[in-house]
DNA sequence: CGGACCTTTGAGAGCAGTCAATGCTGGTGG
DNA sequence: CCACCAGCATTGACTGCTCTCAAAGGTCCG
């Protein structure tokens, strides 16, 4: 099996890729052209709560999600989990250990999943060739910091329901294609992650998912969501 | 005047550069052979208040902060002020812009201070001699999205005096020289900008000065702090 | 010396955390 | 097909911490 191509044969798994979207790359060939191949590894396979890698790991390299989802964790020194990040298709993972060589946080699959491991050999190298797609990778590099941000502004509320509205509106626009608006979904990930993530007790967490749907925001049945009123949901997660 | 030689030649200012420290670099000429110099613009001085860029502008580059500090603040729709990271000597700003060509959030300085800017085209370039400086770059990048996962860790502690002894205990590992181990500092920015920054109310970072204060960690005057207890402050910060 | 800004300290109310118990769901094996 | 079980989600009661409001004290600068 050839790994390179194997990676992104299936254009099915490199529609959504970050990598993708850049000026005019339609041509003729479609998915299976895919610009990063030559960079890439075979696509991994992960089961439900296996680890990707664990903090303090040499950094294999720059991973994407293609299918499923994962989070960060770390641990802090008392024992316990906080949950750093969530990785949905189409997102990178890992650029924190570009410089410190080994990854500074646990990996875990969130249900079976599917990744593309970029080495990070492939991205230093100065072959000309690789130039463009060097670019391109800045530019995803840029993207994936942007990412960062807006979880500080959540953390940065004080107020319980803010969080859980902004942490709902954001999941929701990283969930939907471009283009679509998703009015339902189902929740990779349990309360008691979701609380890790944004800083407060689990209990919280669902108080406030029932509340917004006795606000009639949304409708909760266990992890899969309905909106109901979009834009309540992104105006409390503006407001207040 | 050569923009490109002014901005790295002095050697006092670069000594600290997040770009420089590489394998072996102490050649001949010392400080004043700074492999970014070809990169970078001009020097830019900025007086206390002042603001780099705002959110929304066009992305001119990537900073580096020679002196002083900077403080990255956004504002939520109702008007409150978010400081979503503090910018030290040697520290790059300005990434989250790389994607999107444009900034995310006001830069503002601390105090009198002093950046070199890094315009994107210099990075984007696929010129060869510039392919180590680029390789260089990109750790320094990775150096940078890991700055901000502590951020997020700290901000998922929900007690209040752990974020308080975390902010401290890395505020004091950023600003020590490398070797150095710093007793006493003076902090650049006030308590209301400490309060924005780790999620707080202004009087509860106060108070936990005070506390710390009395529990004979630190010593506080104003913004002067001095470091009694190093070890308790980290433990505090570790723990519980 | 005056004033603006920053910091500290106090008192009270509200919100979120903790502890505890019940309910639900999805998967497994009888 | 149903019973059971484990993990996850919901709800309640109570405590405690942090926010808010308010005022006084300090510090730095003009």
């Amino acid at each position: 099996m050839d790994p390179a191509s194997d990676s992104c044969r299936s254009g099915r798994l490199c529609a959504r890729c970050v990598l993708r979207p850049v000026a005019g790359q339609p041509g003729p060939g479609g998915d299976a052209s895919c610009p990063f191949a030559p960079l890439a590894e075979p696509l991994r396979q992960l089961a439900r709560g296996e680890r990707l890698h664990a903090g303090g790991d040499e950094l294999d390299g720059v991973t994407l999600v293609v299918e499923g989802a994962l989070k960060s964790v770390c641990f802090a020194p008392d024992g316990e989990e906080q949950v750093l990040a969530f990785h949905l298709p189409g997102e990178l993972l890992g650029l924190d250990a570009l410089s410190a060589g080994r990854h500074g946080s646990d990996v875990v699959a969130l249900s079976s999943a599917i990744v593309c491991q970029f080495p990070v050999d492939g991205l230093l190298s100065r072959a000309t060739p690789r130039a463009v797609a060097q670019g391109r990778l800045l530019r995803a590099i840029g993207e994936s910091a942007a990412r960062d941000r807006p979880q500080v502004q959540l953390l940065l509320r004080r107020q319980a329901a803010e969080r859980i509205a902004l942490f709902l509106d954001r999941l929701l626009i990283r969930m939907q294609p471009p283009g679509e608006s998703l009015v339902e979904l189902t929740l990779p990930m349990s309360r008691d992650d979701i609380a890790r993530h944004i800083g407060l007790a689990l209990e919280t967490v669902s108080r406030g998912f029932t509340r917004l749907q006795d606000d009639g925001v949304i409708r909760v049945l266990g992890r899969h969501i309905e909106i109901r009123d979009p834009d309540a949901l992104a105006r409390l997660a503006r407001r207040s």
